[in-house]
DNA sequence: AATACATAGTTGCTAATACAACTATTGCTA
DNA sequence: TAGCAATAGTTGTATTAGCAACTATGTATT
């Protein structure tokens, strides 16, 4: 049972052509004077679409830990994009959410991303498209959230 | 002409993967106290498989920035798991390969990648995998490894 | 030989990531 | 109501990433 993925480092493939995506967009970000990142862009579309959300939502949504987030978040104030307002019913909770400056990034990238995404699918159909939704996402189910000790692995 | 993946942001799911990927691999590295990170066992992975390399080959094999090829390479040394040699031919060069104890380090985790991999493959086929080695292969090649501003943008 | 250019690698800086430990607040329960 | 667990978020530390600037060495040109 000779399974090309066992002996194949699909891992890496994909660490490398996500690299070169990120790549490909900061590049392009920088080119157009955008003065974002990458991830800084994750945030700012989530917070457009969502409007106003806590740190713990916008983790979720992105994928990210809650400490990543809270350091892009304050970098991103810093940039006066986003801001930031204490819950009044839980004081415990921080709002977020863009500003004007912030919303008027998000729709000055947003046409260069579009376009990116569309040079990445060069060539692909939307068959293409849905066979790799559907194998990313096994896989990522498949991947356990937690790790224990119960399943032992034989050490040959 | 509704392209799904022009709308859809296949980027982020890719980078969801890849981070749930690595982290069950960290933690198994962690429960199993093989005291490397999941990018230090990638270059292990490559020294064993190449005996005697440049960190500049290294960084092309493994997609990574030779800086920080330069950087991992230090940890690695410090753990005595690799050995730096400088070449007498070009005195700028600098070989780099496992010690006897990074070789048995390789050892050690290769059963623990091998189970990794299976498993997250799970549910899927030999179909599955070449398909998405050729959409990541297509994505790769697509995207440009230079910017510039001939390609103009609309800004809508 | 002197100059310029290219190559190999390191260091400084900033950003993203993840875990652990921490503070502050809220909710639950005896 | 006092005590305790859960939740939201921040801070410390280590690793990976990428760019710019740097040193050292090798190669080509004149």
């Amino acid at each position: 049972m000779p399974n090309t993925f066992v002996t194949n480092p699909s891992f890496f493939k994909l660490d490398a052509t996500l690299k070169r995506i990120r790549n490909y967009w900061q590049k392009t970000f920088d080119l157009h004077k955008m003065d974002i990142t990458v991830d800084q862009w994750l945030l700012i579309e989530n917070l457009y679409k969502h409007k106003k959300i806590t740190h713990n939502e916008l983790a979720r949504l992105t994928s990210k830990d809650i400490t990543t987030v809270s350091r892009i978040i304050e970098l991103l104030v810093k940039k006066e994009l986003v801001l930031r307002e204490g819950s009044p019913q839980d004081r415990r909770k921080v709002f977020l959410q863009l500003t004007a400056k912030g919303a008027e990034k998000y729709k000055e990238a947003r046409p260069l991303v579009l376009e990116m995404r569309k040079t990445g699918w060069n060539n692909l159909s939307e068959e293409d498209f849905q066979e790799l939704t559907r194998i990313l996402d096994v896989i990522y189910n498949n991947v356990p959230d937690e790790v224990t000790l119960t399943k032992q692995v034989s050490e040959d």
